[in-house]
DNA sequence: TCTTAATAGTTGACCAGTCATCTTTAATTG
DNA sequence: CAATTAAAGATGACTGGTCAACTATTAAGA
């Protein structure tokens, strides 16, 4: 039953991913989470303290498999960094797309909707996007051991930019509703800027 | 009475400005807008059909300050448009940080909750980040002639670095707390890479 | 049998939007 | 000019519906 329960807590916050990024927090209810499960709506409370509770636990929930692919394409690429992370870039552009340019990403949603009115969130929301900037800082650093990645510029800076502009690119994405800002980003960035003279 | 109807628009939407940018779209009642005003609930819909007409109105009125402002210090600067866009972007930035690191940018915020699901608010967000961009990419290009920023990378691309970056480093000062994401974002652009060598 | 977990129904509050009623202004008439 | 009427505008109570959250009840497991 332990197991059991698990499963479905995981559901739970699978289901709270696709909601949450489509519709946003407040336009996303509990009742309407609920019946995404197939749980009964009294049972929420049974899975989660709060719907705030469960926002913040989606979020966490929402970038594991994010930091997942791109750990995926720095171990597949150990001797060119800069290609995982292009690799990584290029793979996230075109599942994005397919999402005919809805959604876009939840960390930025919930940032822009949430992030400073609830604590909650705002905590997860900071260690979500830490971790997530944290393995693109490090896979810059070895990029710009390996030479591909210019070394006049720091990694921070650059792991910033990179993190900040995505961002931005799928804000424009989500307006346009195209991929182009999205690929505008990849070649600015990593495809130009980033790139060692 | 035209006039004073005019003007208690004009209060609905510098309100409304306030009240979205700090709580969202589906935070912020009707009801709540009309308190903000001093004007009865019922009064609402003889200024605006529906709440999602208001808030891409309130969208068109919020942009404009931002688009004089920018075009005051490119006008103030004739012959240093680097200059303006520096100047422009440093007042922007002590502005917000003076909110407390809430709220950030409407036009972010509205992207992200209702950029894709509101067709009334995407047309006014679409148009309104167009003008914005517009402007600023206007200013690049007299830049480059003026020799200050670099001229082998296009302003077009410039531009669109700079409304995104911006936009992210916006999401990032509302979870950290801080301006020093919007500094960095400074630092990055106008003060590195958009130099001509 | 006893304990724990699941859940259906309910809570008061609030939502966007409507509408009948009331107030104010304008026009018309004596 | 005053009185009456008609039109226009303002407004608060109300609509059906939904919200997050609680709780009394039922079911299940030990």
């Amino acid at each position: 039953m332990i197991t059991n329960k698990q499963i479905k807590r995981n559901n739970f916050l699978t289901q709270g991913v696709h909601l949450l990024m489509t519709q946003g927090y407040h336009a996303t209810g509990v009742n309407e989470i609920a019946k995404a499960v197939q749980v009964p709506k009294g049972s929420f409370y049974s899975y989660f303290n709060s719907k705030e509770d469960f926002a913040a636990e989606t979020i966490t929930h929402y970038i594991e498999p994010f930091i997942q692919l791109l750990k995926k394409h720095i171990e597949q690429s150990p001797h060119d960094t800069l290609a995982a992370l292009k690799n990584y870039y290029e793979e996230l552009i075109i599942t994005v797309g397919k999402n005919g340019y809805k959604g876009g990403c939840l960390l930025g949603n919930m940032m822009g909707e949430v992030g400073d009115t609830s604590e909650l969130c705002n905590q997860a929301l900071k260690s979500a996007v830490e971790r997530y900037r944290l393995l693109q800082y490090h896979a810059l650093i070895k990029a710009q051991k390996q030479g591909t990645v210019r070394q006049d510029r720091s990694a921070e800076m650059m792991a910033n930019l990179l993190v900040n502009s995505w961002q931005g690119a799928l804000l424009r994405m989500k307006i346009e509703k195209s991929v182009q800002p999205l690929q505008e980003f990849y070649d600015t960035l990593l495809g130009d800027y980033f790139i060692s003279a």
